[in-house]
DNA sequence: AAATCAAACTAACAAACGTTAGTTTTGTTA
DNA sequence: TAACAAAACTAACGTTTGTTAGTTTGATTT
């Protein structure tokens, strides 16, 4: 019983080298090495190295889009909101790590077709994201700071997230969330 | 009157082009075609181009150990410390965004010996942060969150600055420190 | 004017790069 | 067992890579 195609398992092999090195720093002979194969190989499978880079990101990015749009939908408080959010990064960092470091460091990388398309697609989420916060400070939810600061505060943290979730013993996610939601919003005094 | 170095020339170029494309994905080339002089011409100044990236990742990690030396030195409570090095990440940014580009990707592209020397400061970095956090606790001045989630939460947002700090219409300095503070110490509710 | 020196140059290198073309192996289906 | 398709292979390609060697330029000092 096969569940994997062959592409997908390339794909995800490629990443956890992007990952430790960088997409650049990454030779498709690496990349055939570590599943045992030959380079030249690897081209009944795939179109070329960039192709490789392009779906990691750009699905993921769909990904982000997707979840957004289903917490925009919901009848929620701008806080509540920014939780949901924030739980969205974590379940998305637990389970596809390697694609979200191609995402955050390597997305120039890709065609520029591609990369105008992810650009796109990463400031309208941005965009839907500050609006949640703007909502949050009109009401009084929250606190009249900077929405730039407020935003960028948040995701970084989120977008950093998967460089220390997978040293620091695995904390439980669910525990993991509540801190996270706790930190973020409330603060540490 | 002769103020710079060649060498520290090019490295400043280079600084750039790291920033904009990552370490591995600048060619020697290209570091050359921005200075306006042929490849072969930098060799008369550097050793080779991972000395470049060393230079630049290693001096920068010396500024972080002694700002961190500075103010564990002081007479202030831990949220204080804390404060100050809010404010130190951000002096740093605002005056080396290129250098932290590269500290943050690209020091695993160092030599072994220099990747070695700079996680360790790394870690120590980060378990003096870690410790003034812990104190903090201790003391009751902060909440009794994870101290890993917490100390994560900080530095993540600190250590990506640098790349919005730029396009966001150059925030005032001081008003940065304010809101930053605020943001990450006392939450956003 | 001769000597010095920093900093550029031309030319070339061996190695590594992504990729292509054509062929062989392997396992499944007819 | 013959046919087929998936997936591996060998061999090679043209480029680009970081770097070296030796030479020339141009300004400053002796």
């Amino acid at each position: 019983m096969k569940t994997t195609s062959r592409k997908a398992e390339i794909i995800a092999e490629a990443s956890q080298l992007f990952k430790e090195k960088g997409y650049s720093a990454v030779t498709v002979r690496d990349i055939a090495q570590a599943m045992g194969i030959k380079a030249a190989s690897l081209y009944n499978h795939i179109e070329g190295k960039q192709e490789i880079l392009s779906v990691l990101i750009l699905d993921l990015a769909k990904e982000f889009t997707s979840g957004m749009k289903n917490i925009q939908k919901m009848d929620n408080s701008p806080l509540q909101k920014i939780e949901k959010l924030i739980e969205l990064h974590i379940d998305i960092t637990v389970n596809q790590s390697e694609a979200l470091a191609a995402l955050n460091n390597d997305w120039m990388h890709m065609s520029e077709k591609d990369v105008s398309d992810f650009v796109t697609m990463r400031e309208r989420y941005e965009e839907n994201f500050r609006n949640i916060i703007k909502e949050g400070i009109a009401q009084g939810q929250l606190q009249p700071r900077h929405p730039e600061v407020i935003l960028f505060s948040i995701l970084s943290t989120l977008r950093t997230l998967y460089l220390w979730y997978q040293k620091r013993g695995k904390l439980d996610v669910n525990l993991l969330k509540r801190d996270m939601v706790a930190v973020l919003i409330r603060g540490i005094v």
